[in-house]
RNA sequence: GAGGGUGUAGCUCAGCUGGUAGAGCAACGGCCUUUUAAGCCGUGGGUCCUGGGUUCGAGCCCCAGCACCCUCACCA
C-alpha cells in the first residue's frame, strides 16, 4: 500500500515512532554556528574544529550501524557521518526513522574522509522538523570535471506551480533568484549613491496612464468606484518632478492585461526613473554605466552568455536612429514617406501590413520584424516618431520625430526612456490624438488625465525619464530563456 | 487568439499491431561502522489528466474538455 497516501502515512507514522523515543518532531530553534560551503571552503584536514550545521537531508546512505548523508543549508552541501558509537544509540535510532528532505541539526567535529570529502562528524543529531511527503529524488554526480545530473525534477508546471521543491532540489533555479536579489539591491544603490529618492505611487488608480496597454479593472466598495491597476509609474513619478523632488525612482510591479509568452508575464516588476533638468542623451549614459556596474558587481564580466551565444554589455552602446535602422533594413529612405508611402514600403519588404493605419503604426510594424530580431548586442535606437511616444519631448532639431531611445538587447526590448514632455499645451494635444484612436477602437490608447496636465501647468523643468523591465535584465544577465524563470511565482491558471 | 506537442507509481521515464500495467531511483522489511548516481536480498506501490464513445476487450482508436510546454500573433 503506497501510493502517495501511504507513503504520508508512513511518515506520519513515524512522527509516533519518534515521539515514543521521547522527541520532538518539530523544534523551536537550533543555534546555527557554520555554514556549510564556508566549512568546506575553510577545512585544512588539520584542525579539530567543532560546528553546528542545520538543514535539510538531501542525501543518505546507509551502512548499518554507520551512515554518511549530505545536509544543504543556504550556502550550500556539506557531508555528514553519522555513527552509532559517537551519538548513542537513541539518536541513531532517531537518525534510521528519518528520510531524504527532513531539516536537522547536526554539532560534531569537521574531517575529512579517505576520499578527501570535508565531512562532519556528528556528535549529537537533532531533528528540527519531520518531512512527510516525499521529494523528487535527483542524484548527481561529477564526472570529468562535469556535473552529471540524474531524474532532474524538470516538470515545468510542477516547478512553477511548487516552487519552493523547485528551489529545494535545484540549486542553479536557487542561483538565479539569488542573482535577481542582488541586481535589485545593486540597482538601489546605484540611484541612491546618485541622489536619487525612492517613492511609492499608487497601484490602484482612478485613471490609468503612462502606457499604452489595457488595465485590469477592479472595485473599490467603500468609494463604490472603479479602479485600476496600474499599467506604469510614470505619471505620478512625474507630478512629483513638477512637486520638485527633483530626481525620484520607484521600484514597482505594473499590471497589463494582455497575453503571456517567454518575456511577458501579466505582473512585471519595472524601474521607474525621472530626473529633473537632464534629457534622453543623459539618460543614456545612465542606463550603460548602470548596466555595466551590475555585469561587473554582480555576474563578475562584461561579457556573458545568453541563449548560446555572447552578449557583450561593455560601453559605448552602438547608437542608431529608428528611422535610419528602419531605412537600412528595408533598403530604402522612410524618412519623408507619408502613411502610403511607407505602406509599400512595408508590402514591398514582405510585411503583413492588414488592418493597420497610421503611419506610426506601419513603421512599427516594418521595425519589429525586421530590426528588433537582429539587434543582439546592446543597441539604442533613437528618436522614435512622434505618433508612438504621446509622452515624449518632440525632437529639438527633427520634424516628426521624439528625443525618445529604447534599448534592444538579444532581440528583447529592455528599456525605454525619453526627454519628458513638458509642454502642457503640446501634451493636451497629444491626449486628444490618443482619445480620437481610443474612439476608433485602440484599445490601448491612453486616457486622457486632467490632474496631470494640472500638474504640468504649474511648470515642469524639463526632466529624463527611463523605464527599465526588471524581470527582463535578470533574464538577459542570468542567461533565462523565459520570463518564468526569474519570477518566483509566474502567474498560472489554478490547479483542478 | 491560431497551430503543434505533452499528460502512465512520490520522481525520471518505457509501454509494439487494442489482449491481466513496466523499469530505475525513492518507500517498506532483513544484512551491513569510511560511503557517495545506485552495497546485497526481499516486499509493496497505479483515477494510465477528466468525461463520453467504438469494441468481447482501450494506457493505446474516435469525440469533447482541462492543464502545461513550444512556435506564431498582440504587448514591456
Amino acid at each position: 500500500m503506497e501510493s502517495l497516501n501511504d507513503l504520508r502515512k508512513q511518515r506520519i507514522d513515524k512522527l509516533g515512532r519518534i515521539r515514543d523515543l521521547n522527541l520532538e518532531p518539530f523544534a523551536y530553534a537550533y543555534e546555527q554556528t557554520h555554514f556549510a560551503a564556508d566549512i568546506v571552503a575553510a577545512f585544512t584536514g588539520e584542525e579539530q574544529e567543532s560546528v553546528s550545521v542545520a538543514g535539510r537531508l538531501m542525501t543518505v546512505r546507509r551502512m548499518g550501524k554507520a551512515s554518511f548523508a549530505h545536509l544543504m543549508d543556504r550556502s550550500g552541501r556539506i557531508q555528514l557521518y553519522i555513527k552509532q558509537d559517537h551519538i548513542g544509540e537513541r539518536s541513531y535510532d532517531l537518525f534510521k526513522l528519518l528520510d531524504i528532505g527532513d531539516i536537522v541539526g547536526v554539532t560534531g567535529t569537521v574531517f575529512k574522509t579517505r576520499t578527501g570529502e570535508t565531512t562532519v562528524l556528528a556528535e549529537s543529531l537533532t531533528l528540527l522538523a519531520k518531512n512527510l511527503r516525499p521529494l523528487p529524488i535527483v542524484k548527481e554526480k561529477i564526472e570529468d570535471d562535469e556535473k552529471v545530473i540524474f531524474d532532474q525534477f524538470a516538470d515545468k508546471e510542477m516547478r512553477y506551480r511548487q516552487r519552493y521543491v523547485d528551489l529545494i532540489v535545484n540549486p542553479d533555479v536557487r542561483d538565479v533568484f539569488i542573482k535577481r536579489s542582488r541586481i535589485v539591491s545593486e540597482i538601489r544603490r546605484y540611484l541612491e549613491g546618485r541622489g536619487y529618492l525612492e517613492v511609492e505611487t499608487p497601484a490602484l488608480q482612478p485613471i490609468y496612464g503612462g502606457a499604452l496597454a489595457r488595465p485590469f479593472v477592479t472595485h473599490h466598495n467603500a468609494l463604490d468606484m472603479q479602479l485600476f491597476l496600474r499599467i506604469a509609474d510614470e505619471l505620478y513619478l512625474k507630478r512629483l518632478i513638477v512637486g520638485g523632488l527633483d530626481g525620484v525612482f520607484e521600484i514597482a510591479k505594473d499590471f497589463r492585461n494582455e497575453g503571456m509568452d517567454r518575456d511577458h508575464n501579466p505582473e512585471f516588476t519595472m524601474l521607474e526613473l525621472y530626473v529633473a533638468y537632464q534629457d534622453y542623451t543623459f539618460m543614456m549614459d545612465l542606463v550603460e554605466d548602470m548596466v555595466g556596474r551590475l555585469c561587473t558587481d554582480v555576474l563578475g564580466s562584461h561579457t556573458l552568455p545568453f541563449h548560446g551565444r555572447t552578449i557583450d554589455f561593455r560601453s559605448p552602446w552602438k547608437r542608431i536612429g529608428y528611422m535610419d535602422a528602419v531605412s537600412e533594413a528595408v533598403g530604402e529612405e522612410v524618412h519623408d514617406r507619408d502613411e502610403a508611402e511607407i505602406r509599400n514600403v512595408a508590402k514591398k519588404a514582405g510585411i503583413d501590413v492588414g488592418d493597420l493605419s497610421g503611419r506610426g503604426a506601419l513603421l512599427d510594424a516594418i521595425f519589429s520584424a525586421r530590426v528588433e530580431p537582429d539587434l543582439w548586442n546592446p543597441t539604442f535606437i533613437t528618436d522614435f516618431p512622434i505618433e508612438l511616444s504621446p509622452l515624449a519631448k518632440k525632437h529639438r532639431s527633427r520634424p516628426g520625430l521624439t528625443e525618445r531611445f529604447e534599448a534592444f538587447v538579444a532581440g528583447m526590448e529592455l528599456c525605454n526612456s525619453f526627454s519628458e514632455l513638458n509642454d502642457p499645451v503640446d501634451q493636451r494635444e497629444r491626449f486628444e490624438a490618443q482619445t480620437r484612436l481610443k474612439e476608433a477602437g485602440d484599445e490601448e490608447a491612453m486616457v486622457l488625465d486632467d490632474d496631470y496636465l494640472r500638474a504640468m501647468e504649474y511648470g515642469m523643468p524639463p526632466t529624463a525619464g527611463l523605464g527599465i523591465g526588471i524581470d527582463r535584465l535578470v533574464m538577459l544577465l542570468t542567461d533565462s530563456p523565459s520570463i518564468r524563470d526569474v519570477i518566483l511565482f509566474p502567474t498560472m491558471r489554478p490547479e483542478q
